[in-house]
DNA sequence: GGGCAGCGCG
C-alpha cells in the first residue's frame, strides 16, 4: 500500500462514492469498515457523509453509535436533529427522540416537516400529539400531507377517531398512504365496517392496505370475512406478503380453518425454517387448529427464537392442557437465554389452571412479581380464580379479586361466576351480580352465568327473574355458534339451524345419534338450559339442536370413518353437548377434538382430556 | 443531504 499520503487521497473513492457505499452496507461490520476509512481519511465529520453514517447506525439499531457521532457534530442543524431524532423513533426509544426534540426547540432550531413527521412517530400519547400539533400551527407545518398523515395516525390511535377523520377529510391532497393511515385508525379502533368502506372507494391499492383491511377483520372478531378478503386480494393479483399471511393465519387460527391455513403454509413453501413472526403464526394457527405436532414442528425449525415464539407454542400446550409440556418450554427459556414475559406467566398459569396444579400456580404466580418483577395483570389473576374456583376454592377466588389493586375486567368476574356454576354457589354467584351491576360491568354472558347457577341448582324463579333482567336491559345473549371445517371449507352452525344445504342429512343423523345415546342409557343434561320449561321433553328438544351437536353431526355423515372430527365453539361447551362428544366418541371410536371459548377437549373413547372441568 | 402507512403470542 502506498504510504504518500497526498497521492493516495487523489485515488481513493470520492465522498460521493464513500456515500454510496455508507447507504449500501447491510450490516454493521460492513458499515464499521466504512467508519474506519472515513477516521483513516480525515472525512469522519465530513458532513453529509457523518449524517449517512448516523442514519446508518440507527438503522441497523446501534442508536448509541449515532449519539456518539452526534456527540461530535459540531452545531448540528435540522438535518441533523431530524436524524437523530429518527434514529431514536424507529428503535422505540421514544421518550429519548422527544429530549432531542426539546434540545432542538431549546437551540432555536426551527423543526421543517420532516422533523415533525418524524417526531410523531415518537409520540405516544394522545396529549403529546395534541402538543405537537400545535407545534405545527406554529411553524406552518399543518398542511404538509406527512405530517398529517402522522397527526391522523396519532389521534385515530389515540382514540379520537373524529377528530382524525376531520383531519383526513380536511386534506386537499389525499393518497394511498393516507387513506391507509385511515382505515389503520378505523380498524384498530374496531370500527371496521369503516374503514371497510373507505377500502371500497379507494382508487388504488397496494399490498398494505389489503394487509390493514384483512387485518382489522382478524383481530376484531371477524375472521372469516379475513379469510374472504384474503381470497379476494389473491384474485385481484396482488403478492401477499409475510404481513398478509400472519394476519390470515391467525384468522384461520381462529375459526379453526386447518386447511386454509396449511394451504398458506405450502404456499410459504413448507421450508424447513421460518423467521419469528411468520413462525409464531404458524405455531398458533396448528395449535388453535388442533394440530399441536405440526405447530411443535414449526416451532423447532425455527432459529434464534424469541420469547414471543416460545410463548406461542406454551400457550399451544396451555389451551390443550398439556401442562406438562408447557412447563417443561417455560424453564427451557432461561437455558436458552430468553426471559419470560408477562404473556408467557398466562400460558403456563393456565397450563397449569388446566391441569389443577394449586401450589405450582401459587409458585409461579409469586415467582413472577418477587424474581421476575413483572406485575400481575387482569388475565394473570384470570388463571389464579379459574384455577381455585375448579378447586372449589371459591371464598379464595373472591378474595384474590377483592384485593387487586388494578381493576377486574368481565372476563375475570365471568371466571369467578363460572366457578359458582361449578359449584352451585348461588350465594357467592349473586353477590357477584350485583357487585358486577351496580358498576355498569354486567354484560350477556354475566346473564346467562347467573341463569345458568339458579338452573344448577333448579331455582327456577332465578331463572325468570334473570330472563326479564336480561330482557329489561335490552342484552341478548350471544349466540352459540359451532364450525367445522370439511374440504377446506368452514361450515357454521347456529343452535336449530337449518339454512345448511344438508339439513335433512344433518336432522336425519341426529335422529341416529339420539338412539345410540338411549342405548347408552345417556341421561340428558338439562340442567343448563337457559328457559325454564316445564315439560323436560321440550328441555330436551333444545338440547339437541344445540350448534355443537350439528357441527358433530354434519361431521360425521361427511367425514371418512376413523378420522379425527375438529369442531371449534364461540362459547364454553354446554354439559349436554360435551357428555353427547364423550360417548359419541366411545361409540363410534373417532376423536373428537372441540375447542371452545376457553379450551380445547380431546374426546376418546368416551373420556375428555378436560377431566370434565372447564 | 432528509420524511409518512401494515404483521405475531393469552
Amino acid at each position: 500500500m502506498s504510504s504518500v499520503r497526498p497521492v493516495a487521497q487523489t485515488t481513493h473513492p470520492e465522498p460521493e462514492k464513500l456515500a454510496l457505499l455508507i447507504d449500501q452496507s447491510k450490516n454493521i461490520k460492513h458499515l464499521k469498515q466504512i467508519h474506519a476509512l472515513l477516521l483513516r481519511r480525515g472525512l469522519e465529520s465530513y458532513p453529509v457523509l457523518n449524517l449517512k453514517l448516523q442514519r446508518s447506525y440507527s438503522s441497523l439499531g446501534y442508536v448509541q453509535n449515532s449519539v456518539a457521532l452526534f456527540n461530535l457534530t459540531q452545531n448540528p442543524d435540522v438535518f441533523f436533529y431530524t436524524a437523530i431524532i429518527r434514529g431514536h423513533a424507529i428503535n422505540g426509544l421514544h421518550e429519548r427522540a422527544l429530549n432531542f426534540y426539546v434540545q432542538m426547540l431549546i437551540e432555536e432550531i426551527e423543526p421543517n416537516a420532516f422533523t415533525l413527521s418524524t417526531v410523531l412517530k415518537a409520540c405516544c400519547t394522545l396529549e403529546t400529539g395534541k402538543a405537537l400539533h400545535c407545534h405545527a400551527h406554529k411553524f406552518g407545518l399543518v398542511s404538509d400531507s406527512y405530517v398529517r398523515t402522522a397527526l391522523i395516525d396519532i389521534y385515530a390511535r389515540g382514540g379520537d377517531i373524529v377528530l382524525a377523520r376531520r383531519l383526513f377529510d380536511s386534506m386537499v391532497e389525499r393518497n394511498l398512504v393516507t387513506f391507509t393511515s385511515m382505515i389503520t385508525g378505523y380498524a384498530k379502533n374496531g370500527n371496521v365496517d369503516e374503514a371497510r368502506e373507505l377500502f371500497d372507494g379507494m382508487e388504488e391499492r397496494d399490498v398494505v392496505s389489503w394487509n390493514v383491511m384483512i387485518d382489522g377483520y382478524a383481530q376484531h372478531g371477524r375472521p372469516n370475512e379475513a379469510i374472504v378478503l384474503f381470497r379476494q386480494m389473491m384474485k385481484a393479483k396482488l403478492k401477499p406478503d409475510e404481513a398478509t399471511m400472519v394476519a390470515v393465519l391467525s384468522a384461520c387460527g381462529q375459526v379453526g380453518a386447518l386447511g386454509s391455513g396449511q394451504w398458506i403454509h405450502s404456499y410459504l413453501g413448507y421450508r424447513a425454517t421460518f423467521n419469528c413472526r411468520v413462525g409464531t403464526a404458524l405455531i398458533d394457527m396448528y395449535s388453535k387448529c388442533a394440530s399441536l405436532e405440526d405447530a411443535r414442528k414449526v416451532f423447532d425449525g425455527i432459529k434464534d427464537k424469541d420469547a414471543v415464539v416460545y410463548n406461542a407454542m406454551i400457550g399451544g400446550y396451555a389451551i390443550h392442557g398439556f401442562s406438562q409440556d408447557a412447563m417443561k418450554l417455560f424453564k427451557e427459556m432461561p437455558e436458552v437465554g430468553l426471559h419470560p414475559t408477562d404473556i408467557t406467566f398466562i400460558s403456563v398459569l393456565s397450563a397449569c389452571a388446566h391441569a389443577g396444579l394449586i401450589s405450582e400456580s401459587w409458585g409461579l404466580f409469586n415467582a413472577m412479581k418477587d424474581e421476575y418483577g413483572i406485575q400481575p395483570k387482569v388475565e394473570h389473576y384470570g388463571c389464579m380464580v379459574n384455577l381455585l374456583g375448579r378447586a372449589g376454592r371459591l371464598e379464595e377466588a373472591y378474595e384474590l379479586v377483592k384485593s387487586m389493586s388494578i381493576g377486574a375486567d368481565s372476563v375475570l368476574w365471568g371466571a369467578l361466576l363460572n366457578a359458582c356454576r361449578l359449584h352451585k354457589n348461588i350465594a357467592l354467584g349473586e353477590k357477584v351480580v350485583q357487585f358486577l351491576l351496580q358498576r355498569g360491568l354486567a354484560h350477556s354472558g354475566t346473564y346467562v352465568l347467573l341463569s345458568n347457577i339458579y338452573a344448577a341448582a333448579g331455582n327456577w324463579d332465578g331463572v325468570a327473574r334473570t330472563r326479564a333482567m336480561m330482557k329489561q336491559s335490552g342484552v341478548q345473549k350471544e349466540p352459540g355458534c359451532s364450525s367445522v371445517e370439511v374440504n377446506n371449507k368452514v361450515h357454521e352452525f347456529l343452535a336449530g339451524d337449518t339454512k345448511h344445504p344438508k339439513s335433512k342429512d344433518i336432522y336425519a343423523m341426529l335422529e341416529e345419534m339420539s338412539k345410540w345415546l338411549k342405548a347408552h342409557r345417556h341421561a340428558s343434561q338439562t340442567e343448563e338450559v337457559l328457559h325454564n320449561m316445564d315439560d323436560e321433553a321440550e328441555k330436551e328438544r333444545s338440547l339437541k339442536v344445540h350448534s355443537e351437536k350439528l357441527a358433530l353431526a354434519f361431521a360425521l355423515i361427511s367425514t371418512k370413518r376413523g378420522t379425527t372430527i375438529k369442531i371449534v365453539k364461540n362459547l364454553r361447551v354446554c354439559p349436554d353437548c360435551h357428555a353427547v362428544m364423550k360417548l359419541v366418541s366411545k361409540i363410534t371410536g373417532r376423536k373428537i377434538v372441540m375447542r371452545d371459548r376457553n379450551r380445547f377437549h380431546h374426546c376418546v373413547d368416551g373420556m375428555c382430556s378436560c377431566g370434565d372441568y372447564w
